[in-house]
DNA sequence: TACGACGACCTTACGTCGTAAGAATCGCTG
DNA sequence: CAGCGATTCTTACGACGTAAGGTCGTCGTA
């Protein structure tokens, strides 16, 4: 009777905090789908009905732990401070933007639960809103701006949903094999690829590179649009 | 005894096609969420273990309406048949993209379900093969190509996962007005949005000319790119 | 015509999920 | 120590995906 059957000696008091964190890692280990009231008590040597008295139900820690991740985004991008004035906007978006991006890529799961649910949070909100600054700085007109937010879309907050490359890592090439005079230009590509880089047909192609390559490509497109209203 | 005690006279048989059609309806009808077996079933006039007689699990419901939807989009787009030669790749992708994002806006469901599971179908490959080669056409490299399938993303099938703009068309610029001082960039550009097009608070913005926006910016970048390669 | 095999569908049941309702326990103040 | 609010636990329900096995109707063959 004595001793606690749990590990524990001491119970930590449960919270909202320490309950959003848990499923933090929760999601980080084991995806999104590893996250259940049930599990996330274990974690905390609870039961999952005690969560209830901190969270009003699964969608608040969904949206909580949405939350969590974009204060991360805001606290790293917050702590850059780049020169924005005139021409440098270019930069100071782009290194602001790789940088969130460097904190989604910790928490894969993450991107589909802000794009469903925290579009409206605060802390969205307040990143979308320097990010906007940014180009103010560099001159934008608001309308300009407005359509700059749009056409980044999800590239602003540092992730795009890639098509291809399923992100374990090991790209499937042999599954094309099959379809052969089908797919003639993308097989056309890949091989090209594969000859050029024989390296890259294990990760299917650099997912950062590319993601640059298309950031850019609209930061370019941007400033020539801003030169020429100005 | 002799009536059925369903409305039907005789029993329709089951079949692969006819579950995967009810499964497009029901999501089509009340959203992702909405499609479960027994409902799925119901729909069908059976009961929901029978589905397993036509489908694996649900998860082979999932990938077959993902098919079902990148076949209505392969439909619509053959059907284009655009000229694509030279200077014309731009207008013919454009075009191409833009017939396959209706048919996305009629499934609004679609892009979530495309985007995690059907990226290496047979259908999808054939998407993107055909978008390559119009590409090709106006006279990219292979490497150029494989650039703008990754910069293009999302877009490239007619969608772009929108931060603001929840889709339901309307827009609540109300929730704004509590955090004031702390938006000064976002308030800015609302107001100016809204004293030059009063009716676009309504809807938010125009989701369309946006995505028309961002699309062009990046197939102009390709065009300067492709144009100095050459 | 009888029969057995097989294809198509149904019944029952299990484990897991989110969570409603209320009981038990803890920590404090008087 | 009594009592009381804050916190946690127990029990239970309905919905979900689906495993295991049963029940038909139909059809080829004897």
């Amino acid at each position: 009777m004595a001793a606690d059957a749990e590990a524990g000696p001491v119970r930590v008091p449960l919270s909202r905090d320490r309950v959003l964190r848990a499923a933090v890692r929760l999601a980080d280990e084991g995806g999104i789908g590893a996250l259940t009231m049930r599990r996330l008590a274990d974690e905390l040597g609870a039961e999952a009905m005690s969560l209830y008295y901190h969270v009003a139900n699964k969608d608040e820690v969904l949206d909580g732990i949405a939350d969590v991740v974009a204060r991360e985004i805001n606290e790293v991008v917050d702590a850059l401070d780049l020169p924005s004035a005139g021409a440098q906007w270019k930069s100071a978006v782009r290194r602001r933007i790789l940088a969130a991006r460097e904190v989604l890529l910790r928490h894969p799961w993450a991107p589909a639960v802000l794009e469903t649910r925290a579009a409206m949070s605060p802390e969205i909100l307040r990143y979308h809103d320097r990010l906007l600054g940014l180009m103010r700085d560099g001159g934008f007109s608001y309308d300009l701006g407005h359509h700059a937010l749009h056409a980044l879309g999800s590239r602003a907050l540092g992730f795009s949903q890639e098509l291809f490359d399923p992100g374990d890592g090991s790209g499937p090439p042999e599954e094309l094999a099959g379809y052969a005079d089908r797919l003639p230009h993308l097989l056309g590509m890949l091989s090209e690829i594969a000859h050029d880089d024989p390296d890259s047909t294990l990760g299917w192609c650099d997912d950062q590179a590319e993601f640059e390559f298309g950031l850019d490509l609209i930061l370019d497109g941007l400033d020539r649009l801003r030169e020429r209203s100005s």
